[in-house]
DNA sequence: GATTATAATGAACAATTGTTCATTATAAAA
DNA sequence: TTTTATAATGAACAATTGTTCATTATAATC
């Protein structure tokens, strides 16, 4: 008779605490590295009892594994916004936009370059992590390779591939962020895009200036 | 009366030892990980008995760090050598020599890359590995950045500075060497040099040529 | 207020970690 | 050959790892 509806209840704070858990993994990962993020030291910043991880995750792996799902997500979000918003632009403008978001204090700041090496780190001995990290990557080289062929169709170089170039461009900014990951007290925002439009104006004097405005 | 002298004995396979020790580290950093890296792991690969680690140093740490040591001076060895015998050809020699050095196999192949960042990746939350990973990347920074002095000195460039010019050129090597660190199947040695060429070329077209060759 | 579904707890678990040290093996010196 | 210094062994250790599960707490429904 009474068994005409069972309704869930209490999910109130489930997913409250979920979220808990994944921030407190993250900011581990920040204090003490991927390495050294126990169960324990994730519940103590979590200030959660011992056996939460198991009940809101399988397991510890699915629970760093989600954290990095989430923190990829933050990236991709802003990266394709920008990239949306300069979708029928100049292809220079559009580099300047690129760049300046690979380069801003909301992408490029301590927290988020540790995390993006600590997980990285693990991906080579981790399948599941370097799925995200590898898809991450192919999304950012493929957006600047575009970018580049679109520059030298307007300005031809005579015997250097787009691709070359591309290549090279893709290399320095992966370049920058390790050198923020390694001396992110001495790096310089702004000498690290001065630096690029050097090189984009060496390559394409028209569409660029060293000033890092377009022409 | 018998007293008269007590020479070190049976030192014959104690350094030798040390050494399968020391590879057996740097073989395990490459199969599992330096986060799998345990004694177990270690000893077996080495085919020594349990208590060998804390015989020939005083700890687990200790081994990781004479590993690291080890592994170092390989590089460092090679680096100067080839920085040596430079001493007094043109920067673009210089340049052209020490670029061949740092995209060369004995120094850009997978099980050595894979130690570096291996370590690199603990040297944030590791103060004395820091210290190794932080001297040779010094190192490094220090030779190109007086290189490209030279180079700006011979054909200077208005308005840029050597030092934003040296900037993009290690962060571009930084960024080579993660690039062939996540996919060593598919880099392409000569591709690399050829991109690193093409910028060399578009900043000092009266000392380079796209090909690689010196004017 | 009583019932019920489930979220949360934390003691207990087996497995693995790095280290210790009494014992054994061995090569050089007496 | 005997003695001696020390290199090598591996069982035993305490500490820490991630996971389990019987128990308790709690909010929605009856």
């Amino acid at each position: 008779m009474s068994k005409v509806k069972r309704k869930p209840k209490r999910l109130v704070n489930k997913p409250l605490n979920r979220q808990k858990l994944i921030q407190a993994t993250l900011d581990s990962i920040v204090d003490v590295g991927i390495e050294n993020t126990s169960v324990t030291e994730i519940l103590d910043k979590a200030k959660l009892s011992r056996g939460m991880i198991n009940l809101h995750f399988d397991n510890k792996e699915s629970l760093l594994l989600e954290a990095l799902k989430f923190y990829t997500d933050i990236y991709n979000q802003t990266f394709y916004k920008q990239l949306e918003s300069v979708k029928t632009a100049s292809p220079a403008f559009k580099m300047q936009t690129m760049v300046a978001h690979d380069l801003d204090i909301c992408v490029l700041n301590r927290d988020y370059v540790v995390i993006w090496y600590e997980f990285r780190g693990k991906a080579r001995t981790n399948e599941l992590y370097r799925q995200y990290t590898d898809t991450r990557y192919k999304r950012f080289r493929d957006t600047y390779y575009s970018i580049c062929t679109e520059l030298v169709k307007a300005e031809p170089l005579q015997g250097v591939s787009s691709k070359s170039i591309a290549h090279g461009l893709i290399t320095m900014i992966e370049g920058m962020w390790i050198d923020f990951y390694l001396h992110s007290d001495s790096f310089k925002r702004s000498a690290a895009k001065k630096t690029f439009f050097i090189y984009l104006t060496a390559l394409f004097p028209s569409q660029f200036t060293h000033k890092g405005a377009l022409k």
